[in-house]
DNA sequence: AGTACCACCTGACGGC
DNA sequence: TGCCGTCAGGTGGTAC
């Protein structure tokens, strides 16, 4: 379900669990989700290094290999790791699986094969390739507001479309403008000075909690829109019912009392 | 430039 | 029980 917040917490998980030791074996469950590399590619250039490192650049998480190459990981909508050491604790839906020397395997699970995985030579030159915006974590106010502000599209696209900003999908979306107050079909170019500055630190705030919490919904605050986010749901603040909107093809969860149309 | 729609995939759920 | 439409935290292509 990985948007930032859950990849950065995939990358924690990878790094805690999975770094320094060597690669066995290589075993490709399903082909679909290899990008730019056969099975047999994948296992030859795996096999016999070490992940050293990893890095996150929006909803990619990618790993840096003793060999000097990267492999970058794209988990689509249903896609996490599983570091596991028993077979019969193999995930389901586990499409490559990583053996160690250690006798643990890490797994990548994807049920519906939307992300995929790729190997990268260059990560300066795949995030330019991919023509990704800065991380939502790293961009600045400055540049936040370049890019926003003036946009004709709607506040929710437009945070949502990884080329200006990566990272936020459509969980995240809807919880920074709900902290903000913002109707998510407002324009951009209609937002006012202090928006931008409002957004953006919402923005931070939002994702740093959501990687505080592990993204676990149980954990979230009360005053998040996340734990209210379903048919039903009641705003927190004004306890008034949420309503929903399409927005470029996704559900947009909103409180029309707080965030009014603007 | 921005949106709508489709495609890629699987599975859960509700209605008939 | 089975079939069907719809929906799901993503993204890329194409047609307006």
């Amino acid at each position: 379900m990985p948007e930032l917040p859950d990849v950065q917490v995939y990358k924690q998980y990878l790094d805690a669990t999975s770094l320094h030791k060597t690669i066995k074996n290589v075993k490709v469950e399903d082909s679909r989700v290899l990008s730019n590399v056969t099975p047999g590619k994948l296992r030859n250039r795996l096999k016999g290094h070490k992940i050293e490192s990893s890095r996150r650049h929006g909803k990619y998480l990618l790993a840096f290999l003793d060999a000097g190459f990267w492999l970058s990981f794209h988990f689509g909508m249903t896609g996490r790791l599983k570091y596991f050491k028993k077979m019969e604790k193999d995930p389901a839906h586990d499409r490559v699986l990583l053996s160690f020397v250690n006798g643990y395997h890490l797994a990548y699970v994807s049920q519906r094969m939307l992300g995929e995985l790729e190997v990268v030579e260059d990560r300066e030159e795949f995030i330019k390739k991919k023509e990704m915006g800065e991380d939502a974590l790293s961009i600045d106010l400055e540049s936040f507001t370049k890019v926003v502000k003036g946009r004709r599209g709607s506040i929710k696209s437009t945070l949502m479309n990884q080329k200006l900003i990566a990272g936020i999908g459509n969980i995240y979306a809807d919880e920074i403008l709900f902290h903000s107050r913002i109707h998510p079909k407002t324009q951009a170019s209609k937002l006012r000075e202090g928006d931008f500055q409002k957004i953006f630190n919402n923005m931070t705030k939002v994702l740093e909690k959501a990687i505080r919490c592990q993204v676990d919904p149980e954990r979230f605050p009360d005053s998040y829109l996340l734990p209210h986010r379903h048919q039903e749901g009641k705003c927190p603040r004004s306890h008034g019912n949420l309503e929903t909107v399409k927005i470029s093809g996704r559900t947009a969860y909103f409180c029309p009392r707080c965030q009014a149309q603007q």
